[in-house]
DNA sequence: TGTACATCAGTGAACGCGCGTTCACTGATGTAC
DNA sequence: TGTACATCAGTGAACGCGCGTTCACTGATGTAC
């Protein structure tokens, strides 16, 4: 069965699509441009009309979850101005993404992306970076606003951030499941809170 | 030329030894039985007289990890009885072991290691659950005496622990070692102390 | 002390599988006249 | 409105490479007599 004739940007959307899901549900291991293939519904040889190479297509993938990211922090801000309840509902909408998107930290420590090819380290530093930046200026607001306490490095609070996020969610994906994300998540973050409130 | 004969018990070690050097200068996804084989010096049809199979020489992989950790937690606690600075000390003990070993996050975040075989995602999980509770007996051992508030959790205070080391390591790794980890880990450092001292 | 034999690690050739990639061809869609 | 042609996405067969694994053979070492 032949498929539909489509127009390229669209094939190339559905195909970096096709790979993250293929990269949640099974794996980086085992994504090929067979699965992708498969994923967008089309046959192997037919994703070189729209990349160059696997390389390319694996490329593009940082930025979609970049996307995502960036998009959390721009709903974050959105739903309230209070900045400790931003980075808790940062944090809540960060562990979702982890959740919902296991390919994020299968692809982002995953040698297949950094094997590869020169750069992608850098680029996925870059967005790590950004983000952290960004958490960073959210404790400088509430430093200013008077929420959170002056004396602490705004740069250490946003390491701790991802700290609170990456661990638990490593461990979640370990233990398939069984590590109880809310509670632990809970927990830390009331911990988190403890440190950076000011009474 | 033919390589000495050698015991087998020592050959495994070697070849597991052979593996791990391989994965921290190359990576995993470069790592194969040929490059394990010239690693130890051997043919390498040769490392099957040791091992049924390659997933049977990675298996060996997260048991030499976990020698390290455990070996850290042994060290840490004879040199100094305190509490904080045992933390402190692991601390820098574990950052340092990961600075050596680029083959620790490789690994543990690998997919070949755990999309080949059922049990290994546990193992791992256990080997890290076994040294966020020593941490955790730690901080009671310094609630008990005194120097840690007694209104911390433990558990969540562990897995701070974890989330100290582990996103420095990473941004580490992700910067090609120009994200500054001594700095960054003194900064963290400070914050966790006084998060959890008491005044 | 010497001989025969068993054991076992090392070797190199070969196999086979998975998979990325190429290529000539097909057929649908859009465009010029 | 119809015809000819260009464009471009989809197809399937085939190629080639890397790599894990097998196997028959070699040769060194240890052991029994």
């Amino acid at each position: 069965m032949r498929a539909e004739k489509t127009d390229t940007h669209i094939r190339q959307e559905q195909i970096v699509r096709a790979a993250l899901d293929q990269i949640n549900h099974y794996g980086i291991k085992k994504l090929s441009i067979a699965s992708v293939a498969q994923g967008v519904g089309v046959v192997p040889s037919a994703i070189y009309r729209h990349f160059k190479s696997k390389d390319d297509v694996l490329d593009a993938v940082p930025d979609m979850i970049e996307g995502k990211l960036q998009a959390n922090i721009r709903l974050t801000c959105e739903e309230t101005p209070n900045p400790i309840e931003r980075l808790k509902r940062l944090m809540v909408r960060h562990v979702q993404t982890i959740r919902e998107n296991q390919a994020i930290p299968r692809i982002i420590f995953s040698e297949d992306l950094y094997g590869g090819r020169q750069g992608r380290k850098t680029k996925v530093y870059r967005i790590v970076m950004r983000y952290l930046d960004q958490v960073a200026e959210i404790v400088r607001q509430g430093q200013k606003e008077g929420q959170i306490r002056p004396d602490v490095d705004p740069e250490a609070v946003s390491l701790f951030f991802l700290g609170m996020v990456q661990p638990t969610g490593f461990l979640w994906f370990l233990s398939d499941g069984k590590f109880d994300l809310k509670k632990h998540t809970g927990k830390v973050w009331q911990l988190f809170a403890k440190m950076i409130r000011k009474e």
